[in-house]
DNA sequence: AACTTGCCATTAACATGTTAAGTAAAGGAT
DNA sequence: ATCCTTTACTTAACATGTTAATGGCAAGTT
């Protein structure tokens, strides 16, 4: 009965996304376990190792977090004494936060192994597929928003 | 300098991933919130519509959750009477959860809803590349475990 | 200047993610 | 029956996800 009205979660894309995120995430989240740094605070690092100095909001949104839990992150990544931070200048609204020494150090420690399991998956997906994947999955993320059309 | 060393993170795949995921999501999570469950919630709830009664292991499969989280899910789901509960008729340690009466009144109260947002990706995202995508997430969650060989 | 509006970051409150440890029951070996 | 191991589920502890409310500051309006 339901069989036919409810789609199979096999086919939904939340889903499909979510098990394709654990499958290449597992691996990541073991290395990092054993550095001490979460996969987010590992995001947040990586962003400003890529970016310099950068304001949390810019960092929320490049590391796809919300503010409230990069506030918590940025608190827990100074304590670890792997950022800085600072009251912007002129806008005393605003902060700057800077990755420290250590900071760039522990990105340098992981950096080889990162690579080793990004090397994996294209062998083991295909160069290939990964790249189609990428495209499409940004391409999604493109779209116009507010699908109450 | 780092800039060559550390990976933009707009081709990695862990993080196009997750914004993937955000833009599907949104939509469903305001629709759900009208209702007073979680996107997890719903899974649970989609999932033992479809497949009638299961055990919790079983649950955790099907829906993508860990056991802690869907233990915390199903006490929350019987307290609003969506589901309920009984031991395993002969293996006391397993358990027997069944959705209610209501529990698929609210599927079938939110499922043209969610039909409309998945019609409305089809469209604008294209059916040929939700497929194309679909399929490209299948295959990279069916890869082989455990990338240290 | 007083008021208003908007922005940045934080806090609060609740739900889930994640790992590790704990409890109870089932199954097999001695 | 006793012991050991495994299985199914729960708890605990800490980190994050998510929405709403709050406080401090900036900028525009009157």
């Amino acid at each position: 009965m339901t069989r036919d009205t409810v789609p199979e979660t096999n086919r939904s894309l939340p889903i499909a996304l979510l098990r394709a995120r654990e499958k290449v995430m597992g691996p990541i989240r073991a290395m990092l376990a054993d550095v001490g740094v979460t996969e987010q605070q590992w995001r947040v690092l990586r962003v400003l190792a890529e970016r310099g100095t950068l304001d949390p909001t810019e960092i929320a949104d490049r590391s796809c977090l919300l503010m409230p839990s990069l506030t918590r992150i940025l608190q827990t990544l100074t304590t670890k004494g792997l950022i800085t931070r600072e009251v912007h200048p002129t806008d005393k609204r605003r902060q700057l936060v800077t990755i420290t020494a250590a900071g760039r150090q522990l990105i340098a420690d992981n950096l080889k192994e990162s690579q080793r399991l990004n090397a994996w998956l294209r062998e083991s997906f295909g160069a290939d597929k990964l790249d189609a994947l990428l495209d499409l999955l940004n391409e999604l993320d493109a779209l116009d928003r507010d699908p109450r059309g």
